[in-house]
DNA sequence: CCCTGATTCGC
DNA sequence: GCGAATCAGG
């Protein structure tokens, strides 16, 4: 019987319009559809001109492929030494303005960035890629970026170690 | 690392 | 036309 590798038959190509119209995702269609991978239901999409479902502000749409450009089989596999700009340390911001309640501060309360203060503890605290994200913000010691309390984690002396020393190797 | 869609290009 | 590979991004 039919075997040949399942093409996009007029019933898949319903079935894919159907379900990309519903808001399926692409990965979700190739299981459902089965015998076809995400990519190739998103080529398809593209083929059928149903891409772009919705449009995202300033067509920020996603993944552009500029120039992957082959590599030159005659050249030397050289070492690319990439230049890596990378700032050498992350700077804490600290807002320049006055922050929505001011003067009064709570002794232990979690702060958000923006009523982070000079003299609140930076000490992150949870997910700074979730909105929930606050610093610590208990008063600092002068000086430092952190309270009492989080300095101690921060600034842990090497102290309290050199008992116990196994020998590690010959002596 | 998981996921998303977009794009390119050899087939 | 097809879709793997590769990309950018959440």
């Amino acid at each position: 019987m039919m075997d040949a590798g399942p093409s996009w038959t007029k019933e898949r190509v319903e079935l894919l319009k159907r379900l990309w119209s519903d808001g399926h995702s692409a990965s979700q269609i190739a299981a459902e559809i089965g015998g076809v991978s995400r990519n190739a239901v998103i080529g398809k999409v593209h083929r059928l001109g149903l891409a772009g479902r919705v449009t995202k502000p300033n067509g920020a749409q996603a993944g552009r492929r500029p120039r992957p450009e082959p590599e030159s089989p005659v050249s030397v596999g050289g070492t690319p030494s990439v230049v890596a700009p990378a700032p050498p340390a992350l700077a804490l911001i600290q807002p320049a303005s006055a922050p929505p309640s001011a003067v009064a501060l709570p002794e232990s309360s979690r702060v958000t960035i923006m009523e982070l203060r000079d003299f609140m503890c930076r000490w992150p605290m949870g997910d700074p890629s979730t909105p929930d994200f606050r610093f610590c913000g208990d008063r600092a010691i002068t000086g430092l970026p952190y309270c009492t309390h989080h300095s101690r984690i921060a600034y842990q002396p090497a102290a309290e170690r050199k008992r116990d020393r196994k020998v590690v190797g010959f002596r």
